[in-house]
Parts: structure tokens; sequence; C-alpha cells
DNA sequence: GTGATGACGATAT
DNA sequence: TATATCGCCATCA
């Protein structure tokens, strides 16, 4: 088989399911559900998903889904009021508190049971200052 | 099948 | 830290 069984279609399901698994006051990256995802998802195809799923976008919370920086990619749908009302702070700059609302994403099981990625996080020690 | 586009990410400066 | 440039993959014309 050279091409996948599954449907195109079920692609951008797939980036749907996982973004409904950022619970509220939650807020994750483009880069981290297609990590998720996986299967060579990227950050770009995540985000033409969430503009393209139309009607879904009453049952996804979408606008917990901002870029790498913190910022709104989105603009005239009021995402980041949105946030606000979900409890999200954000900076002076419009950069969201990432250090404290970034989701850790889907626990292990869940994950294992639905056959994504687990979240490869970052070497923590990297950015802090251990001296 | 090729080229261009896009709700991006990472690295370099 | 912010800006600039390249790279990434899927979808559309």
């Amino acid at each position: 088989m050279s091409t996948q069984p599954r449907d195109e279609h079920e692609y951008y399901e797939r980036i749907y399911t996982v973004v409904e698994q950022v619970p509220l006051g939650k807020v994750a990256t483009y880069g981290d559900i297609a990590a998720i995802v996986g299967d060579g998802c990227d950050a770009r195809v995540v985000g033409h998903a969430l503009g393209s799923m139309g009607a879904r976008a009453a049952t996804v919370p979408w606008q917990r889904i901002i870029n790498r920086t913190g910022g709104i990619s989105t603009s005239g749908h009021g995402q980041r009021e949105i946030l606000e009302a979900e409890g999200v702070s954000f900076d002076e700059k419009g950069h969201a508190r990432m250090d404290t609302h970034h989701w850790s994403g889907p626990s292990e099981d869940w994950v294992r049971a639905h056959g994504f990625q687990p979240l490869p996080r970052k070497p923590p020690q990297a950015q802090l200052t251990l001296f």
C-alpha cells in the first residue's frame, strides 16, 4: 500500500480530537497539537485544520490554540477576549502567560487509547538558571 | 503533477 | 527580546 487507507478528512478530525482535550483555562501551541497528532502533522496543518472545520468550531476550543510566541495569530474573532474569559492571563505585550497556562498535554492513557503520540517537552534545565 | 498559499516553528543575528 | 530568513507539510488552483 503506497497510500494510507485512512480518509483524508480523518486527518483533520484527528487534530480536532486533540484540540478538544485542551482543558478550560489552558492554552496550547499549534506545534504541540501537531506533535501529539504526529504522522508528519505540522503546526501549519493544524492552523489550516482549525480554519477549515467550519461548523466544527462550535464544539472545538480552537481559541485555546495560539502560536509559539504566545500571541494571537487570528484577528477579528476576539480570540484574546475569549481566553481572558476562560481565565487566561495576558502580558502587556499581548502575549499569553505560557509559563502559567501552557497545556501539559493529554494523559498518556488517553494518548495510548487513541493511538496518538506523547508530547515531547524540551529539557527544562536548559533555560533555568541552575547556576 | 507543479506551483503557490497558509490561524507556524526553529535558528541566526 | 525582537526581527529576519528558511524550512516544514497539507490543501487549493
